[in-house]
DNA sequence: CTGAGACAGATTGGATCCAATAAGCAATAT
DNA sequence: ATATTGCTTATTGGATCCAATCTGTCTCAG
């Protein structure tokens, strides 16, 4: 038997079908702040009924994506200049230490992949693109970290905070300074400085927030 | 005009009111771990119908207290060794930080409450009030600090652990150890020494760590 | 006796339908 | 003219119904 077995009881139903796809639209900032989710549209643009549309609607109330009022619907979140510098806050408290125990689980493969991420990065024209790449490579290096909580909770800021900083990544030509800070943590994990890697993330992460509350009114508007 | 309105926008829909009781009864232990849980019944001691109980399924699914199979079903959430190690390692990263910055924002009343939650804990006879009481003292300090979305992720591994963390209170006889710890915490609070009051905390959650790492193959059976 | 297939009851996922509420607009009274 | 009331429509919350899937049991060939 050569199969790639898949687990058809994972196979996606309506609702996390649609969950996904109305996740990843909020994400990457194709649904604008504050507006309005109707049901009906969603549901007629995916071909289902309501039901499962508001199953997913649930799901991403409890994401903190959207925001829902009873009898009146929900709406994409957006956040606050406290929210944000929250959720900065918490970056800079969860990945330095999230990379620290990653580094020394870090196997050549892995590494190999990382540094195509690197690079993938750094070639890049596309700056709607960018964003994605800069997840992937973080991403790498911490799922060897085997942490899923943590990894869980970064994603979650991440996804809050996602839609702002490919806005953000074009507005401030911020993509020179993160490719060398990229290229630096790359070269901590190869060397195995734990340390390291765990310093350069802090003070990447460090950069980004403030260049992103400089920002912040502008990408508002 | 003399009234106390009521923002009727907020009031509860049937599907949160079933979320926030299956979810209170999960934490609680009310509910086994890998029990399942059947829309049709629960929908029937509710007196609804199975959408609203399926949307409280689908947001304790992102909460991480249940699990749901396609066509199977929902079961209560259990945690292994190394999730339960992970959920520590998040507290002891977050909750120190938490405190630390919640203690200079103090108030003479939020002190007063602190003391208060802290001597009902101390003069408190019933274990299955412990676990409450200890949440309580612990959230009125970390509430100070207005980080909601680092709260909202201390509730949610503090929910994943909470029906262990009870029954490990009784079984370890950590009630003198907590109380002492709590009293610790709280004149740090007091003195406004927020590095103390953070440090005692960590020691405080390494404490609880390592006992209940010790006691969860009893608790697990 | 054992194991593969078939059938039946239980259970879930989703569609359709109805009730409750919100929001915009017209009518009326002052 | 303006503010309040009542109506109409859009939208959500929930109930009921149907289809798809699972699970256990029973039969029967070997």
């Amino acid at each position: 038997m050569k199969l790639n077995p898949i687990d058809i009881s994972k196979t996606a139903s309506a609702s996390s079908i649609v969950f996904e796809e109305l996740r990843r639209a909020i994400i990457k900032g194709d649904l604008e702040v504050g507006e309005a989710l109707r049901q009906d549209e969603i549901a007629k643009l995916f071909n289902v009924s309501r039901i499962p549309v508001r199953e997913a609607l649930s799901r991403l109330e409890e994401q903190g994506l959207v925001r829902m009022q009873r009898y009146k619907g929900a709406v994409v979140s957006g956040l606050s200049e406290e929210e944000a510098t929250e959720l900065f806050d918490f970056r800079l408290l969860v990945e330095p230490e999230v990379i620290r125990r990653a580094v020394p689980l870090l196997s050549p493969e892995i590494l190999g992949r990382i540094r195509r991420h690197c690079t993938a990065f750094s070639h890049s024209e596309d700056p709607m693109s960018w964003g994605d790449l800069n997840r992937d490579f973080h991403s790498e290096i911490y799922n060897a970290s085997k942490l899923k909580f943590h990894l869980e909770l970064i994603d979650k800021a991440m996804n809050r905070l996602d839609r702002y900083l490919r806005a953000q990544l074009v507005l401030s030509n911020g993509m020179e300074q993160a490719n060398r800070e990229h290229f630096g943590i790359l070269e901590a994990c190869e060397a195995g400085d734990a340390e390291k890697a765990s310093e350069l993330t802090a003070r990447h992460i460090e950069g980004v927030k403030s260049s992103f509350l400089k920002h912040l009114n502008i990408l508002q508007a």
